[in-house]
DNA sequence: GTAAAACGTTGACTTGAATCAAGAAATCAT
DNA sequence: ATGATTTCTTGATTCAAGTCAACGTTTTAC
């Protein structure tokens, strides 16, 4: 259950078994059932989540309409680092769309880690690089890409994706209205 | 020159006078003129800089256009973090749009510092950390909140900028044409 | 000081996505 | 299995920003 958590730390940065055991010492395994949520708006992200397998929704809610930001599968990590970080509730609602497993750890047994072993100092650092570099990912693909050319990367980078997630979910994920992605689709379609 | 950086760097974590001392041997003053840049697309971006005073614009290019992410005065940290962290040439560019006064230090020397002295791992944690607040709330802003709204709250948080740049960089920075903010402009100040 | 360049405003027109509405197709719950 | 709900598609219309073009104003450079 927690090879994989095991794994994606260590090409992080290399541990000692007494390390290794400490790290092991504050995992938890948790499973979700499809529509549970693993985070809701107003709570505060106290907790670093691994997926094991699964796949999940991230959003928020603005004046009433779902904001999609991520889809998370396998082998991926989430927190809300805004709220991890400032202690502030989050806005962030993080949905299982099928029967998912993660493991995840406490913020407070983090920290606890920073200051008994330094080489968690550095996993810490190199975590909110990682975080860093995905969201300004995230970001340029939105600010620079049309909806319709991101949607067509999105058919070639993560075809998985599109399979497997509703319509209008991957729609809220680009940013326009279902009726607009329908409407692509069939440009796409008819241009082949 | 270089007491405005050692206070921003020791309200992040408390330094001893050794530490203090091998910060302050890496760091570089530096004076660049109105419209000189600090940073092209292409480089790539192995500095961390502290703006001591004046102006700058941070901006890129997609298809011939400008698009300005973020405006600097006295006071704050830039680095493109992504070029930085990854060693991939950068797509930014850092402009000075007064005559203006930095701080700088190279990545070389602050991974240096990293594994002489641990209380830097933690600096660049939370350097991490905060890179990564700062683009998580620029980006939110960017996507939860339509231009006029963006350009009222520009007023309101920050009207030194609104006074002190020019309006066709401020309407590509709210992701928008110069005609259409001159028009955002008129009906708020016809509704007033 | 003056010519050139950059900047800002306004008008007419175009465009791409949103909205509203209705119906077809797929999925879910019992 | 079937009725209910959710999801997807299509059409007609609206709307906000973009585009193109012209012109007045401000700033810059020499």
């Amino acid at each position: 259950m927690t090879s994989k958590i095991i794994q994606s730390i260590k090409s992080i940065a290399s541990l000692n078994e007494a390390e290794e055991k400490a790290f092991l010492s504050i995992l938890e395994v948790k499973l979700f059932k499809k529509k549970e949520f693993l985070l809701q708006e107003g709570k505060i992200c106290n907790k670093i989540t691994f997926v094991n397998n699964g796949i999940m929704r991230l959003f928020y809610n603005v004046e009433g309409v779902e904001n999609t930001i991520q889809f998370f599968f396998g082998d991926s990590w989430y927190t809300d680092y805004a709220s991890f970080l400032t202690g502030k509730p989050t806005i962030e609602n993080l949905q299982a769309l099928e029967e998912s497993e993660v493991v995840q750890f406490k913020k407070e047994d983090l920290y606890k880690l920073y200051d008994s072993m330094p080489i968690f100092e550095k996993v810490g650092r190199i975590f909110a690089e990682n975080a860093y570099l995905s969201i300004s990912q995230l970001n340029q693909m939105k600010t620079n890409e049309e909806p319709e050319l991101r949607y067509i990367n999105l058919l070639k980078t993560r075809p998985e994706l599109v399979q497997q997630i509703p319509q209008h979910y991957i729609a809220s994920y680009l940013g326009i209205k279902p009726e607009t992605l329908s409407r692509i689709r069939k440009r796409i379609l008819t241009s082949k």
